[in-house]
DNA sequence: TTGAAAGCGCTAACAC
DNA sequence: GTGTTAGCGCTTTCAA
């Protein structure tokens, strides 16, 4: 109203000016309006906006836990991609809890929200029923039911590839003995990981151990690392020996190698070991560690263009989207310390 | 409308109901509402309550990078508090570029924020512009001018006590010369733990010197660690011969401990190295690193606070909040090789 | 090319 | 106790 005052045109003009619709506008009145809204130093108020569109230029992201560093670096590319686009991003942390996981959808849904990216532990439910309310979501890391069409868009690095890419790094060093290690809870992700990481092992004719640590809802550095860091007790005290070592994630990795070192054994002399997400600091551990790295800034670009797109047009038929992961070689891993030897 | 309907009783009813307006309300008008809330599945549009209130429950948290695990760490605690409120948190990487910053800041207006969290670089310049539009600030780990009373609350860390902390632990186990490893650029907090550290050292009566790295923008984990590893070889080739090394966060740090090792220097036992922020992985790295640690949480949950109190009191006179580091007792930091004897 | 007016869903002042 | 109603700031027909 102020600004329409001050340049002597209506609201309506003004309107259009700020929505584009400006093309066959008088070029004096234009400058008229934009001279008047420089002057005022006016914003348009977006809660009217989304009030009146349902556009509220937000995204929202559920995650975990932000301070978990993989999930950090991801939402550190999805703000970006939403910065670029002129977007916020709502982070909230669900502790892989699926009740809070609803209710902050819900709660975003209330905020005007209309795309979200979840990672998820067990994988949204009602799907169906947000996308009928209006929710666009895309899951991060999960994977859609096999066989089903997919019901909502997945953007997921292959995880049976990344194991498999793990195994065959250590099959080609020579080590014959293999374990993956996990917290207890199977995420999906996870599932994906050990299934990978079993094929990949019995295709290399090489000797598969799982081996799961306590703590259920572990998604915290520190839960992982320690969990890591017990797990290395039972390494040691394995009856197959495993040499090469795969670790669900970086920060497990970490744990791993601490306590690795704390029993006497060094890395990679006596155990490889390989991380997943290839975190920056991967690079300056001691020593460096060999992961498995998604092309995460890739796949951020991807889920907030799908989600644009889906917004624009509903009936978008959902996809599954899967980016391969690769190798980061570092000192991690290396040849085992007698290959075959003491098992013929 | 649907639920008063469905009710039997007008939007009014439904609204004060909704708002805690309920205290003398009909036992059983409320127990109808309810139930008609909860058969239809109602959740109110906060964006219309957001236009007629100008409450909109969300915080903002502008950080430079939300990839950099001590932010990433704050995030979660802020999200934390904020979700127990039943508000909502916007995160934005900032890239300490002040621009952006500001234009964030007017953006999140905008949206209806009128709280926010600001980790800024240079202090935000317009606080008492920003506090008549409405926006209720709060910086983090950034100090009010001295002599001026504040005009926004600052909640930060005593940056001159955490270097003090260090140097005080290094001068205890008989360092007698001292380096503080930082980026080039010269942020507040950064001007503040060296400033801490120089006095410090005076106290002790140690050599003091202070090297800077390249990169003036560096907020990233890479470019931190990275920096770190760049500055050792100026340690190694330091005419001062430093044997204890503060630098100015963790990150740096592990950088820092890996260009040493490949320097040839092992830590602690030819140099002792303290990092600053405790992140969780710093209980893992080798050695472990002594850091020193803010009460993140505490201070996530005062900052929250102070924005209520402030929205609901704009009065409120501004403060400044400083909280006190303490020093976890790791590995990395230790006796010089031989005290004093080389330095006469 | 511009303007008038309806209405998005909600809250709160006020009337009953 | 409960209901009526104005209006938050905006977009978008529709009319001029």
């Amino acid at each position: 109203v102020d600004v329409a005052r001050r340049a002597g045109v209506s609201i309506a003009t003004v309107s259009n000016l700020l929505n584009g619709r400006d093309a066959r506008m008088g070029a004096e009145t234009r400058a008229r309006v934009e001279r008047a809204i420089a002057a005022l130093g006016y914003q348009p108020n977006r809660a009217a906006r989304l009030l009146r569109t349902g556009r509220a230029g937000m995204i929202g992201l559920l995650v975990p836990s932000i301070s978990n560093g993989s999930y950090a670096a991801l939402a550190h590319e999805v703000e970006a991609v939403a910065q670029a686009h002129d977007h916020r991003l709502i982070v909230s942390n669900t502790y892989r809890d699926p009740a809070l996981e609803r209710s902050l959808l819900d709660d975003l849904l209330s905020h005007g929200v209309r795309g979200v990216i979840v990672i998820s532990a067990s994988g949204l439910q009602d799907a169906a029923e947000l996308a009928e309310r209006g929710l666009v979501a895309v899951e991060y890391d999960s994977r859609a039911w096999p066989g089903e069409p997919p019901v909502m868009d997945h953007v997921s690095v292959d995880h049976a590839a990344a194991a498999a890419l793990a195994v065959e790094h250590l099959a080609t060093q020579g080590h014959r003995s293999m374990a993956f290690l996990s917290p207890a809870g199977r995420t999906l992700s996870r599932a994906a990981k050990i299934a990978g990481f079993r094929k990949a092992a019995h295709n290399a004719g090489v000797r598969a151990t799982v081996l799961e640590g306590q703590g259920a809802s572990a998604f915290g550095d520190s839960e992982l690392a320690e969990i890591g860091e017990a797990l290395s007790a039972r390494i040691v005290a394995h009856p197959d020996r495993p040499t090469g070592l795969v670790a669900v994630n970086d920060m497990m990795a970490i744990g791993l190698l601490a306590g690795l070192r704390k029993a006497g054994w060094s890395c990679p002399e006596d155990v490889s070991v390989i991380g997943m997400d290839a975190l920056p600091l991967t690079a300056y551990t001691l020593p460096a560690l060999t992961s498995i790295r998604s092309p995460q800034a890739e796949m951020a670009a991807l889920m907030v263009e799908r989600i644009a797109r889906r917004i624009a047009d509903p009936a978008l038929p959902a996809e599954e989207f899967l980016f391969s992961p690769s190798l980061v070689d570092r000192a991690s891993a290396a040849r085992p310390p007698m290959p075959e030897r003491d098992h013929p």
